[in-house]
Formats: structure tokens, sequence, C-alpha cells
RNA sequence: GGACCGGUAGCUCAGUUGGAUAGAGCAUCAGCCUUCUAAGCUGAGGGUCAUUGGUUCGAAUCCAAUCCGGUUCACCA
């Protein structure tokens, strides 16, 4: 906001100076200026140098002259060094905007758009629990719908189930050849794990089966395809898309266990959806679409009756849409699915979170729709994130190579519980309090460490070295809420502004450096969320949270606000941490994470 | 081989449309608790921004080539 009232001052100030000439706010470079220099904002002179054929320092003695003299309300003063035009601002602008910000519940809150944007994220299989690399998608998912929301857009959260296909049938046959009849109600472990945990048994019965049979003199291609237990599995598919009764009811139980076993992650991940896709009712769709395209002319059927759509034209390669037999492929559902969210909703943006393992695959499936004519092409957006490995590799399930995503919130729960007591701080507190506590910061840490580096990047993760409560971290944002909250408490004020009295102070006072790079920071947070929702990454407001409160903490150390100076300079801080606090819980709320008033 | 993504301090990462001496955190070292919470603060060391060339007043940022790592190009989802 600033900087763009700098940006204009320059411009009318140029236009003044050099009326010849055109400018435009978008021609004006402002930053903030370096801490070496004196001023607070610096225009960059060099791209009018060569327009107006000048010599920079004298432009900036002309521009700084004429922008203090016009705009002594902004600036104080001027300082040109080599080509950079440094502005002091008056800290009467810094104080006047706190105040105005004071009773403004939507400070940060963009103007409604009105545009209608749905964001998919989760999107589970249904034969095995989530783990630490779907963590990255829901909280990016969750992270983003929130900033989208807070950004203007009229948001829908939606998860699509895929609950079908041949994975889904390999742990039912697993399950019906070895459980026994084993339900989550009579061994006791939760529907997802249970069911994931026979997946993981048909993939050891099913090498083991391969084996016997190379050892039998069979080629393991054909190995692969002779075991038993996969004959099985594809028996039981066809049976299943034949609408077979018993194996249809036995999906919809063991799915059913995987639902409430999601249930109690999502919950515990404090995470939600406003809408729930499921593929067994979406493929149906996708191959309508399929069909009429192949009227149109767009796709096209080989010898064998596959359907296939021609990429080559757009340096991509030909793509199957239906098998010989009929049956849909995972793109046929997309389809379906990308086209229902849009007619369900009328979406102008449809953005997915997935993994860049499947860049090509949406790419395609772009590209497909807008050869089809499909008007929900444009505003499809993918999320790409880096996927999250382990130092031995990716997390494969059937291997049972993962990070089990209940374990780790478990995990991190107990991490904090340990360092709390570490630290000598878990008195005073009641035994629910502290149980919250940890849940708070073990959750927090732990959604911070996927949210803080930029989506695209893939990370690594080691189970071995747990993940950090010190330095970028949440525990440091809530740390120094937790500050802030126990000076109020003293103060007998509390969190929310509009319920203080504040004694008033006046709008003149001089600002120390660590006070007035707290409201420079404060004055940035609508900038701040904009900027997340255009670039759609959670991690520019883990970055700025935390910027906050380091900029708190500097603050804190140098100054007292029980014992300041004097009455109004007590009643300018007070303001000046209560809405330090509010500005992080709000970006902190985006992501999901709560920050605590005692710790 | 084609397409896409990444390469910045010992490690993990920031670095808005090109702007001043490239910044944090962790780790290492040196200080700071009688004072609103030391899960904190202050300071030090640590860099051929993968390489080379180009564009210009100016390049980590833009362009080209090269090197390294990853993903993908399935009748799996």
């Amino acid at each position: 906001m600033l900087t763009l009232l700098i940006k204009e001052a320059a411009v009318a100030a140029l236009q003044h100076l050099y009326p010849e000439q055109t400018f435009a706010t978008d021609m004006v470079n402002v930053n903030e200026t370096k801490v070496e220099f004196k001023g607070d904002y610096t225009v960059v002179l060099f791209p009018f140098v060569k327009m107006l054929r000048c010599k920079p320092d004298e432009l900036g003695k002309q521009l700084g002259e004429y922008l203090v003299a016009r705009n002594a309300a902004l600036f104080t003063e001027y300082q040109v060094v080599s080509g950079f035009l440094n502005l002091t601002v008056n800290d009467d602008v810094f104080i006047s905007m706190l105040q105005a910000n004071w009773h403004n519940e939507q400070f940060g809150k963009q103007h409604q758009t009105n545009k209608k944007v749905m964001v998919e994220y989760s999107s589970p299989n249904t034969n095995k629990p989530l783990h630490f690399g779907h963590l990255r998608n829901i909280f990016l998912g969750y992270a983003l719908g929130n900033i989208l929301k807070t950004a203007g857009n009229d948001v829908v959260k939606a998860n699509l189930i895929n609950d079908r296909g041949i994975h889904i049938c390999k742990s039912m046959v697993a399950w019906m050849r070895y459980a026994n009849g084993a339900t989550p109600q009579s061994t006791g472990i939760k529907g997802d794990h249970l069911v994931g945990d026979y997946y993981v048994k048909f993939n050891d019965v099913y090498k083991a089966e391969i084996a016997a049979l190379i050892a039998n003199g069979v080629e393991e291609k054909q190995a692969e395809k002779e075991a038993p237990i996969m004959q099985e599995a594809q028996q039981m598919l066809r049976q299943w898309e034949a609408g077979d009764k018993e194996v249809y009811s036995l999906w919809q139980t063991m799915n059913g266990w995987v639902y409430e076993g999601f249930e109690v992650s999502y919950k515990k991940l404090g995470v939600d959806f406003d809408k729930m896709y499921y593929e067994s009712n979406t493929y149906l769709l996708g191959k309508a679409i399929v069909e009429k395209g192949l009227e149109k002319g767009v796709l096209f059927r080989k010898e064998d009756n596959s359907v296939w759509i021609d990429l080559t034209a757009d340096g991509l390669d030909q793509k199957l849409l239906l098998r010989g037999d009929g049956t849909s492929v995972y793109m046929t559902q997309d389809i379906g699915t990308a086209v229902l969210k849009f007619n369900d909703f009328g979406l102008d943006q449809s953005v997915y979170v997935i993994a860049d393992e499947q860049n090509y695959h949406m790419q395609v499936l772009k590209l497909i729709l807008k050869k089809l004519g499909e008007p929900c092409a444009d505003g499809i957006l993918h999320l790409s994130y880096g996927m999250v490995e382990l130092p031995t590799g990716k997390m494969k399930s059937r291997e049972g190579t993962v990070v089990d995503a209940d374990d780790m919130m478990d995990e991190m729960v107990r991490i904090a519980q340990e360092q709390t007591e570490q630290a000598g701080k878990a008195d005073g507190f009641s035994e629910d309090e502290l149980k919250n506590l940890y849940n708070t910061i073990g959750m927090g840490a732990l959604k911070f460490y996927l949210l803080r580096v930029d989506p695209k990047k893939r990370m690594i993760f080691d189970p071995k070295e747990s993940i950090d409560l010190h330095g970028f971290t949440a525990t440091f944002i809530q740390y120094a809420h937790a500050r802030i909250c126990s000076i109020l408490r003293k103060e007998q004020m509390i969190l929310m502004p509009e319920a203080n009295q504040f004694k008033g102070f006046s709008a003149t006072q001089s600002l120390s450096k660590a006070e007035k790079d707290i409201l420079v920071a404060l004055e940035q947070y609508p900038e701040m969320v904009k900027t997340a929702a255009t670039e759609m990454s959670p991690s520019v407001l883990c970055n700025y949270a935390f910027r906050l409160a380091q900029l708190f903490n500097t603050f804190y150390d140098q100054h007292s606000i029980s014992k300041a100076e004097n009455e109004e300079k007590k009643q300018l801080r007070l303001m000046m941490i209560i809405m330090t606090a509010q500005t992080m819980r709000q970006a902190m709320k985006m992501l999901g994470i709560d920050l605590p008033e005692k710790m």
C-alpha cells in the first residue's frame, strides 16, 4: 500500500518536473531501503536517466526536493546515494495507519472478486492409509483454499476419492484370503490401516507366487500375469464392474472402514472439504464425453476398438482414452470429473493440488478438454508440488516403506511434550490444557515444516532427524504470540482489538528503529496475502509471519511495554503488539496453524 | 532421445516485475536471564549464486549453450 502511494507521488513529481514526458506507476521501482542507508523506501533512478537524458544524482535531488516539499505529511527527508533516492517516511504515517486499521477486522482481507474457485486436494486411494507425502498435499491444499478465500475468491474445497480399480481389489482379495473376517472392531486397528495391511500382504504374496512360478521355469513376465492372486484380483475387478453383489458389498464395507479411518485423520489434521467426489461415480460421465468426442471426430478408434486422441501436432504423443474392451482409464475418469466439477459449481477456476510426477498427465488433460471443446479447459490449473522422499528414495506403500501420517502426527505431539517438559515449561497448566498445547505445538511444527518451502521443490525427509522446534518454525511464531499474550494478561487487556479501551495517544511520536520495523512489516500484510494467492504459495505467509515474530522479539528485547517511557508510548506499544499478534494469528490460521496464548 | 522441474553458506531454504556490500534458520564460536516468558536476543566466522558466453548503467534474477540431479513420455491410478 505504502509503496503504491510512493509510486504515485513519484509519478506526480516526475510529471511536474518533466511535463513533456508521460509516466506511469509501473515505471517506478520502489524498494525498502537497505539497512546501511538512511531512509525507509528507495526509488531507483536509473530507469529515468536514459529517458530524460539527465544525471541520476541531479534527478534524485530534484525529485527528492519536490517530494519532500510537496508531500510533507508523507516524507520528512531524502538522500541521494549513487542513483538511488532514499526517502524517509514520516513516523506519523505509520502511527495513523495503525490507528486506521485498528477496528478493521478485515485487515488483510481483499475485496471480493466473485470468482468461483475449486481447490481439489488430498484425493486419496482407498486401499491404504495416508502417508507423509500426502500430508504435504493436504496442508498445501487446505492452506491454498484459505488463502484464495482471503484473497476474495469464493472457494470450494473438494476431495476426489479414488475408490475403484485394480489396486482396491488387491486389498480385497488379500483380505478374503487371509483375514478370517477381521474387522477394525474385532482387531482394534484403524480401518484405513487394516485395509492397508492387506494391500501390503497382497504384494508379499504376489511376489512369493511369482518367485515360485519362476522357480518352476516360467518366464518372469508370464509369471507376473499368471500368479494366482493377481488373477483373482483381476477377476474381482471384472465382477465389480459387472455389479456382482457380493464383491460390491465387500467393496462398500472395506471402503467404509477406510473412510472411517480417514475421517479420524482429517479431523486430527484440522482440514475439511465442502464437496466429495468419487471416481466410481464420475468415470461413466468421462466415457460419455469420450463417445461424444468420437462422434465429433476429435478422437479416433483403432482396429482393436480402443479409442485414442492424437496430440502429436502439439508435440505430445497419442493418448489412450478407452481400452479395447470399452473400460475406462485414469484419463477418462479425470475428463469426467473435470466437467462435472465445472457444471456443479459454475467454476471460473479449478485448481488441482497434485504431485509433479503428474505434470504430463495434467498437461494432457487440459489439452484434451480443450480439443473436445469443453469450456472448463481454460480454468484448469495444476498446483504442482515436489514429492516428499525418504533418504532411501521414494515412499512406496506396497512395499511398506512409508512414514505413516498418523504415526507422524503422534510423533510430533510426543516431541512437543518432551521439549516442553525439558524446557521446564509444563507448569501451571491443567492436564487438558497440556494435551491441547502439545497438539498445537506438534501439529504446528509439522504443518510449518511442510509449508515453509516453495511447493515445487522436492523435499527429503529423514525420519531419524526429528522436526525442529527452534528457528524458522511454527514454534518460534507461537512463542512470540504467547509472549504478547502474557503482556496483555498482565495489562488486563485481551487479544481482540475492539474489546480494548485505549487511553489514546497522540499521532505524533517518534519511533525507534525496532518499532518502525514492525509497523512497516504490518503495513505489508495485505500485500503478502495477495502475493501468496497469486503465486499460490503458502510459504510466503510462513516467511512473513516468521519475520513479524522476529521483529517482535527484537523489539521486545529492546523496549519495555509495561514500563514504557510514558503512558502514550505504552498505549502505542500495546496497540502495536495486539496488531502483531492478530496479524500473525490470521496468517497462521490460513495455514491451519494455531497460536497458543500461553506456552 | 523429447518435454517439464530443480541446482544459492557445511546442512535446510528466502531472494516480488533485473537494482546498492546476495539474506534467514540449523550447525560452530563469543556474549546476554534480579527487569513484560532465554522455545528468546546481540555479535563473529562461513558464498567462483552449477559452468561458460551474451543482453546493459546494472544479472542470483533475462537469453543461449553446457554439466549435474529429478520427474515424465503405460491398455497403473
